[in-house]
DNA sequence: CCCTAAAGCTAATGCGATTAGCTTATTGGC
DNA sequence: GCCAATAAGCTAATCGCATTAGCTTTAGGG
């Protein structure tokens, strides 16, 4: 019988593949035979390369948040103030709308016990925020409070978007735009 | 064999009381084996009352809907301005620390195939939002981005707080206030 | 009192995850 | 180039859960 050359990685890769062609349920519902399938593999073979369906989803969940990470810090790189928190913002949504799977995983695919690579990972992420906040100059003892609020605004909007929950998708360009305009605004005055 | 007396009702309300006691995952884990049990009945006999265990669910997240409108149209009522939002912001904050579930389930539980009832059911929830804007006079034309952003707002927030995003759950309620009044300030200047 | 519809049950099927134990390809050391 | 050890893959079997089929019994209206 011929090898099929899986590792750990191809698996994860193909798993997430798997999950973009399917909304954002993708993730909820991914199953060990749907990768066996893919892979060309029987369904035991992959416990060769993760120990559980939850495994699994655990290293998809750090796969996706390193991507974000990566695509955030690209954006806000060579930016600062508004301009830095404007690409960071239009570069997490686009990510969301890419790859509304990956996005979805991340957000909501957590239980209670969330591994350590994947705090380590989000709060990766976390670092890329506070970067683009940097140019503010915001009094220490709020900064916290403006990156909290940066996050649920960005994350509030494409969690909504993503779920469909803003009905038509009209103008949502235009209300993110908003959105961040809002924000970028009410940052300067968060010390009030 | 004693009768049960189980009505539709009844077994949603069995399932909804059943995730509660289990943190946001709750509502992905949902069993006809543990309804079942908890209601003193072979599983097969849940059939009765409900189609299917995706019937099950959508009959839990209508329900969930419905209460989460509840609990913000009587927030808003009476209030106007920056009273009422701050009201909204704070009921729904708190629907969502109470039933974390509930609130995991009508934002994160859907699928392709939103039935009508629950469309409706989250149609009106979106009407208290409009409702609490009502004293901004906020033009026409910007009124639907004014909403897109307090909606966003609040849900990402709530968000990332159920899903233990915001690490240390240490001056939550410090940076609520602080988003809130940043949103209230915003909403001044939306049509700028 | 009887008759029907609804509520429940047991038995059986199927799918997906997981474990155990076997077989064979790969590969480092000779 | 050959050989043992390791790793990758397989088949068979078990378990939990959803779902269906078909039977039994309760409850309530005539």
């Amino acid at each position: 019988m011929a090898r099929a050359g899986l590792t750990r990685e191809s698996v994860v890769d193909i798993a997430l593949k798997l999950i973009d062609a399917d909304g954002t349920a993708g993730f909820g519902s991914i199953t060990l035979s749907a990768v066996a399938g893919r892979a060309g593999v029987a369904v035991p073979s992959l416990y060769k390369h993760v120990a559980s369906l939850g495994d699994l989803k655990q290293a998809m969940r750090v796969a996706a948040v390193r991507e974000l990470t990566r695509v955030s810090a690209e954006a806000v790189m060579g930016r600062s103030g508004d301009d830095a928190v404007t690409a960071l913002a239009h570069a997490m949504r686009g990510f969301a709308r890419q790859h509304p799977a990956r996005y979805w995983a991340v957000q909501t695919g957590g239980g209670l016990a969330d591994d350590q690579e994947f705090q380590d990972a989000a709060a990766e992420t976390l670092r890329v925020v506070e970067g683009a906040l940097r140019g503010y100059a915001l009094p220490a003892d709020r900064l916290v409070d403006a990156i909290r609020a940066l996050r649920s605004a960005m994350h509030g909007f494409v969690m909504l978007e993503l779920g469909g929950g803003f009905g038509l998708p009209d103008d949502l360009d235009d209300s993110f735009d908003v959105l961040i305009r809002l924000l970028t605004r009410g940052l300067s005055t968060v010390s009030d």
